[in-house]
DNA sequence: ATGTCCAATAAAATCGATTTTATTATTTAT
DNA sequence: ATAAATAATAAAATCGATTTTATTGGACAT
């Protein structure tokens, strides 16, 4: 019934369901980029009619991971370098901004958050079950997210996942290079802490930029 | 992407035209932020059944215009003075990210094709018969076309329409004051004339933020 | 051979009806 | 009288079938 779903538990409905489905198989690319999502054949693949797949889709159409053709249905979004180059600049740019006004409003609460996120997300390094991709997306988010401007956080959670989109393409099965990042999110953890900007949004944008370095060797 | 008209030609496809009257609608303030959007309603307002309504709405929520709560429908997502005053610093926070990336980059076309959206927007001050918010739009989204970043230009259009929506919500009939702005946007095309990017950002953060001045006053 | 027209097919879009879920009104027990 | 439980209503979500639109594969003429 359900394929690779990381929504193990029975969805509350059709549509929300086959929202994350969706979204996992475009997300991972076991759905390709360009490849035509055809109502009939999801509708096999899901169990179900196709309005929530519809709805699904026109849903996916918000975070650029479907593309809508009027008349002629749906396919997942195309990829290309210079949409990932796109992508990783723009991440430092916004991000950028919401970090230096998540620091400018700093608080105990907020940073105990970031340290408690982190910690998380490093423990599901090591055990298994937590599912580590998801913990990471918090931790990044949470760095950025005392910026007060939620419309701001919901670009950069939209640019995070296009371009881990380009992460699991790039190469399905590769482990994430933990070792490589941990030291960095401990320092970026750290300048947040001492309420230092410059350095945090240096090495934050650095942290970007030589992942996706790493990214386009593949994608190459 | 069409502003005031209530789709006066046939629409190709149901979808199509209830997105764009909806969008309307919410955009001008006839659906009210916060109103509860019944599909039903909607069924005999617009003379179509359901599964193009909901389609519809699923595409608005892109824009954040609607707002989808599980199991509970849709309503016009509502509206707020921080929210105002978020959309107003982001805009002109990414709005200089893309004008510098596009003075950057500058080249004799974009520089003609600036001079001439301004040429008509101008004359659609006049003809009443040419959609001046059209042109407006296109105006200022021309004006950091030349970024190179799809993406960004995407989330400036966003905020460009969820601005807009403030200035129609605030005084549902007021006259664009025209004349204010009129040499602004001037200023601000010589600027870019010119390449001088530190003038031209001053001059449309000014503007914005002047413009959004007047905007909160109505609110209140 | 190449392009145009038309028929056959496949797919998308849409509809009307049904099922599921939330909301409201009413009853019952304390 | 108030709170919990239940019934009645309204709305959302979904389905299966129908209609509309695009695509494909010949038949024919140039």
């Amino acid at each position: 019934m359900s394929i690779g779903s990381t929504s193990s538990a029975m969805e509350s409905s059709a549509t929300k369901g086959a929202y994350s489905t969706l979204r996992d198989l475009i997300l991972t690319g076991e759905l390709a980029p360009g490849e035509k999502l055809k109502i009939d054949n999801l509708r096999k693949i899901l169990g179900m009619g196709a309005a929530p797949i519809r709805e699904a889709l026109s849903l996916l159409t918000s975070d650029q991971l479907v593309v809508r053709q009027d008349q002629r249905g749906f396919r997942a979004a195309e990829t290309s370098i210079e949409n990932f180059q796109e992508i990783l600049e723009l991440r430092c740019q916004l991000e950028s901004i919401a970090l230096r006004q998540s620091i400018e409003n700093t608080s105990d609460a907020w940073i105990e958050e970031v340290v408690l996120s982190h910690h998380r997300m490093i423990r599901a390094e090591v055990d298994p079950k937590k599912n580590f991709e998801i913990l990471h997306k918090a931790f990044h988010l949470k760095l950025i997210g005392n910026c007060n401007s939620p419309v701001l956080l919901g670009f950069c959670s939209q640019l995070y996942d296009l371009n881990i989109r380009y992460r699991y393409i790039a190469s399905r099965a590769f482990a994430y290079e933990a070792r490589m990042v941990r030291d960095e999110h401990q320092c970026i953890v750290d300048a947040v802490i001492e309420g230092d900007f410059n350095k945090a949004n240096q090495l934050l944008c650095e942290h970007y930029k030589t992942t996706g370095a790493f990214v386009i060797k593949y994608i190459e």
